[in-house]
RNA sequence: GGGCGAGUAGCUCAGUUGGCUAGAGCGCCCGCCUUACAAGCGGUAGGUCCGGGGUUCGAGUCCCCGCUUGCCCA
């Protein structure tokens, strides 16, 4: 019963010829589209990705091929599992990244800087550049066979993602979880813009360590100080003051890479176990110059010298001097160690890092002397410090030092920390960091802080693969620092803050009240909140800051702009968007009352089901995704998480182990593989390279024809669908065609052959493993399971050996279509494309089906895409089958081994000789071993002319006919390297069998299973000799 | 500085509670255009499992030390 018109298909696969096609193909049936409705209504189950967005910044590289190529492998096999799919696609604006790409091209093609236009007038030509790359982005995934919802794609500034960042910022904001704050941010004086930590590049630069003293003195109180004495310090034990003279000054000598920073300076430190420390304590120092008294204080964070007990193998230790200076405005460190000390921070320096009074420097006094630095740059300043102290006799040193400096990626200018006012989310709160450390499973938490609650229902829910990421992610949260969320940029989501100086802040008296009025009304209806300082803490905020909750509110505008009021300039980081991402692509804050695009996609698909990302972002997104969804999901208690499941896949990195980068030249654009491997052959590869480790190597080539760079690693998933395309289209849809008639609608395993049997037990024994690999997000695993049960087990073994009997075998034919139809199932997650061209022709073949075998229809039969998962049952699993077929597999092997060293012709017939036994047992699996072995008969009759004994499994077997005459001298080459294996073999096992340790203690049936195995090696070892002995 | 990996054949990698003479793909070499497939088929060669200790009857696998190398965070 066939179908009356067959598929036609090309006898060469091209994968460029099939794959727009089959793309068209999905399109056209809405294969991809997702229905909250069906999830929602019970009627099935949801599974649900969103897609980490890539950066609009550039496009695709072949990372992203493989992230997208696993998500799209999970979402396929979940969708035929019969799970409702739903793939969120999207981009994302990537703030600095982007708008430093459009500054450089817009610099080059027109000569211009950002700043010669209009805010607006510059993010258009950012919004024009993002259109341009969003559309390559897409048609990329698209080529990778991302089986995305299309018509849902979002971007993290469009209409509903901004407005879900507007509301995220004001219930953040209104909870008290915004705040404004000091901090230092990396500061490029030359574009005088902030700059995120990956755009700053350590340099190694050609420094000095310059060594001042500070001068000692006694404070009884502020701007009444006397010198302190070197007698005195002896006196209090001070070690090595006796070396000075009694009555000079005492002083500290700090070491310093920077000293023109000694500006700013409000501390001297010193480990608390410098034996030093005691006769310091309540003494201070004078700054030269500045006039400044700034106390002494003890922090560990003081390297101590070698001399003075210091680790000798610590660079900075040799280097030390036990007394750092301290500038919290100016160096990290120090801000750290103002911080814990409560110092007081002083910015000497303007925007352009030239020395400046008017920034912060509050105590400047020109009457000391120190406005001789005042309006240096920092290079020239620091000259001018070392010369002032040396005239003063307090330059102690000047050493060459060789040191790593943060350099600005743009300007190429030394990075400035530099103290600015920024806007910082209260990630510390218990409210978002505990949220997130509570929502790990309890089994990959490594300590004991904030476990999951049993009261929860959405606790201890989150889980990483591999296992050792969770670590990552609990380590980062317990260490976690507010989140710095301002960025002074112009592309991005607007800080939606207005703001006015207090001493602006004057309203008229006869408007005071109804103002009063009004924003008592409007913080009521939740249009406005106002802002204070951090929970805690004492400062006091310079402005008023208000939150406007919809920038579009006009008249909330209106009047506070009355007032001087104006909005913040600056935009929100990009990862704050990002974290918003699993709820804004699903429509919050509005899920369920804007369009129909949006309509119950909350509800039914959020959590989702996985995310599949990098490591590195790890701290960057998936922390704050976890602390935002639980938050703002939430009632009174920590809402449910944006996924379950974290799966962090390896990094890809070139032959040589380094990473994949445009300066490099070693990246491979996966269009370009899509081109010269196909898609299929680019996926089958990036799965199989997934293993559990961090990293994995790609061998980069450059074709010497194309210029472009490749890799042969991808040559094997090309060879593999070669390989499937030429069975099924080559072989089995042609035999299939060609001998068709008396196919059982049911076949019964109890009623097939052996070697039918065999490949059933393969197939069932492949597609458990494949799902327990896919549970497990093991792709390898899966890539490596496909690759022996199609080429090994049913091209290799099965196609070859079905061929005598297949004609002739009704039930067998079942068996190959059946058998084809659940490996195209199989594969078609990992390799879309060519299982899909297949799909109808093999499907078109098939007669009956195999008790056992189930291959669902699914939502749409039609397509492979929308087709169910195959079920092969257990019960296929036959232990018999398999023992007698791998039992004929390694004598085919040995009799193939024999031919190749008699150089016997490939077509040359020749005959088995062995025991009825045997044969007996070989009749049972039909022609099979005739075939692949190359006999023209099995039989229990003495060879007539020469035969080649060898032995199988401890028996003697003969091969007769292998040539007119048998080569004694190959024959005795071959029975001696024989002979010398089997002695090794023999000897270990001897060894073994004779250490009582090993029989009295490893397990009886593996003791048992040595002794057999020694039997026979030296059975065969015997027959070897003797064989050896007959040919002289 | 803290954390996490990797080191097994020329190359890229498997090796799942410790147990056959350590495997695969590619490459090399030999033989084949055998009627699905030369992007293929059959076969050979090639390994002190980074080094050193330890536990064990038995270690690529577990423990300790070291070397080389990569990534993340500070």
């Amino acid at each position: 019963m066939s179908t009356p018109t067959k598929t036609e298909l090309p006898a060469k696969y091209v994968p460029a010829e099939h794959e727009p096609a089959v793309s068209a193909r999905w399109d056209a049936a809405g294969a991809f589209k997702a229905d909250p409705a069906r999830v929602l209504s019970g009627e099935t189950k949801p599974y649900s990705i969103i897609i980490p967005p890539p950066n609009v910044t550039a496009a695709l590289h072949l990372g992203h091929a493989l992230n997208n190529t696993l998500q799209d492998v999970l979402i396929r096999y979940h969708r035929m599992k019969g799970f409702e799919t739903l793939w969120m696609p999207g981009t994302d604006h990537a703030g600095i990244a982007t708008q430093t790409v459009v500054e450089k091209r817009v610099l080059a093609e027109e000569g211009k800087k950002r700043t010669d236009f209009e805010r607006d007038e510059f993010i258009a030509k950012i919004q024009a550049f993002k259109d341009e790359y969003e559309e390559r982005i897409t048609d990329q995934l698209k080529a990778m066979g991302c089986s995305c919802d299309w018509g849902r794609q979002r971007f993290t500034m469009d209409e509903i993602c901004a407005k879900a960042v507007r509301e995220a910022f004001f219930r953040l904001f209104k909870d008290g979880l915004i705040y404004r704050g000091k901090r230092l941010v990396n500061w490029d004086p030359v574009t005088q813009t902030a700059l995120a930590d990956d755009e700053v590049e350590n340099e190694e630069i050609e420094g000095i360590f310059a060594y001042l003293r500070y001068p000692l003195v006694h404070e009884a109180k502020p701007g009444d100080h006397s010198p302190v004495t070197w007698s005195e310090l002896a006196a209090k034990g001070y070690p090595g003051a006796e070396k000075f003279p009694e009555d000079d000054q005492a002083f500290v000598t700090v070491a310093t890479t920077r000293p023109e920073t000694y500006l700013g300076d409000t501390a001297v430190a010193v480990n608390p176990t410098d034996p030093r420390a005691g006769a310091l304590k309540g003494l201070r120092a004078e700054l030269p110059l500045v006039g400044r008294v700034i106390p002494i204080i003890e922090d560990s964070y003081v390297v101590l010298p070698v001399a003075l007990g210091g680790d000798e193998n610590d660079a900075k230790a040799k280097m030390a001097t036990g007394f750092l200076k301290v500038t919290p405005a100016h160096d990290p460190n120090d801000w750290e160690i103002g911080q814990r000390h409560e110092l007081p921070v002083i910015n000497v320096m303007a925007p352009d890092a030239s020395i400046s009074a008017d920034h912060g420097w509050d105590d400047y006094d020109p009457h000391h002397g120190a406005h001789v630095f005042v309006g240096l740059s920092r290079e020239n300043a620091r000259q001018k410090v070392l010369d002032e102290f040396k005239a003063r006799g307090l330059l102690e040193a000047v050493k060459p030092h060789v040191h790593s400096v943060g350099h600005s990626y743009r300007s190429h200018a030394a990075i400035e920390p530099y103290l600015s006012d920024q806007w910082y989310v209260k990630v510390t709160d218990d409210r978002l960091r505990a949220a997130a450390l509570r929502a790990m499973t309890e089994d990959q938490r490594t300590s004991q802080l904030m476990l999951p609650r049993e009261s929860n229902e959405h606790d201890g829910k989150l889980r990483f693969y591999p296992d050792r990421y969770a670590k990552t992610f609990e380590q980062w949260h317990e260490n976690l620092r507010d989140w710095c969320i301002s960025r002074q940029l112009w592309w991005g989501h607007r800080i939606p803050v207005w703001s006015v100086a207090w001493d602006e802040y004057n309203i008229p008296k006869e408007q005071e009240d109804q103002h009063v009025l009004n924003y008592e009304v409007w913080i009521a209806e939740g249009r406005i909140s106002f802002g204070g300082p951090p929970t805690g803490s004492e400062s006091k905020l310079d402005r008023c800051y208000v939150c406007i909750g919809d920038p579009k509110d006009a008249e909330v505008i209106a009047e506070f702009e009355k007032y001087g009021f104006t909005q913040d300039p600056d935009v929100l980081d990009t990862w704050f968007s990002s974290a918003l991402w699993p709820m804004s692509t699903m429509g919050w804050p509005d899920a369920d009352k804007t369009d129909d695009q949006f309509d119950g996609l909350l509800g039914a698909f959020n959590p989702s089901s996985v995310l599949t990302t990098a490591r590195e972002i790890i701290t960057l997104w998936v922390s704050r995704m976890v602390m935002f969804n639980r938050y703002l999901l939430a009632g009174e208690t920590d809402g449910q998480l944006p996924f379950p499941d974290v799966f962090i896949h390896a990094m890809i990195q070139d032959g040589e182990g380094r990473k994949m980068s445009k300066s490099l030249g070693n990246g491979v654009d996966p269009l370009d593989i899509i081109e010269s491997h196909g898609t299929d052959a680019m996926r089958y590869t990036l799965c199989e390279m997934t293993t559990q480790t961090q990293d994995v190597r790609m061998p980069v080539e450059k074709d010497p024809e194309t210029g472009k760079n490749t890799s042969p690693k991808f040559d094997k998933g090309r060879n593999f669908c070669t390989k499937l395309y030429n069975a099924a289209n080559g072989f089995v849809i042609r035999m299939l065609s060609e001998h068709t008639g008396g196919e059982p609608a049911s076949v019964a395993p109890g009623d097939l052959s052996v070697i039918d049997r065999w490949m059933l037990s393969r197939l069932a024994r492949a597609t458990k493993a494949i799902d327990e690999a896919t549970g497990q997000y093991q792709f390898s695993v899966y890539a490596q399971q496909l690759f022996d049960v199609l080429r090994a087990d049913y091209c290799d073994w099965y196609l070859e050996g079905v061929k005598p009997t297949m004609k002739t075998a009704p039930a067998q034919r079942v068996v190959i279509q059946q058998v084809l139809e659940t490996i195209l199932r199989l594969l078609h997650p990992v390799t879309p494309f060519i299982t899909e061209v297949l799909a109808k022709p093999v499907r078109e073949l098939r007669v009956g089906a195999v008790e056992g075998v189930t291959l669902p229809d699914g939502r749409d039969p039609s397509l492979l895409c929308t087709s169910g998962w195959p079920g092969v049952s257990e019960t296929l699993i036959d232990e018999d089958a398999e023992a007698r077929f791998e039992r004929m597999q390694n004598l085919v092997d040995a009799i193939r081994k024999v031919r190749a060293q008699h150089k016997v012709p490939p077509r040359r017939q020749i005959t088995l000789h062995a025991d009825p036994d045997m044969v007996a047992s070989l009749s049972g699996l039909g022609q099979v071993t005739e075939t692949l072995a190359g006999l023209d008969a099995i039989t229990t009759s003495a060879p007539e002319g020469e035969a080649v004994p060898f032995d199988f499994d401890g028996v003697e077997l003969k091969l007769s006919n292998l040539a007119d005459e048998v080569d004694a001298d190959t024959e005795r080459e071959r029975l001696q390297q024989q002979l010398k294996d089997l002695n090794g073999s023999i000897g270990a096992l001897e060894k073994r069998l004779s250490n009582p340790g090993y029989t009295d203690k490893a397990p009886a049936h593996l003791v048992e299973e040595t002794r057999k195995k020694l039997e026979q090696q030296q059975a065969e070892r015997e027959a070897v000799n003797k064989r050896l002995g007959e040919l002289g």
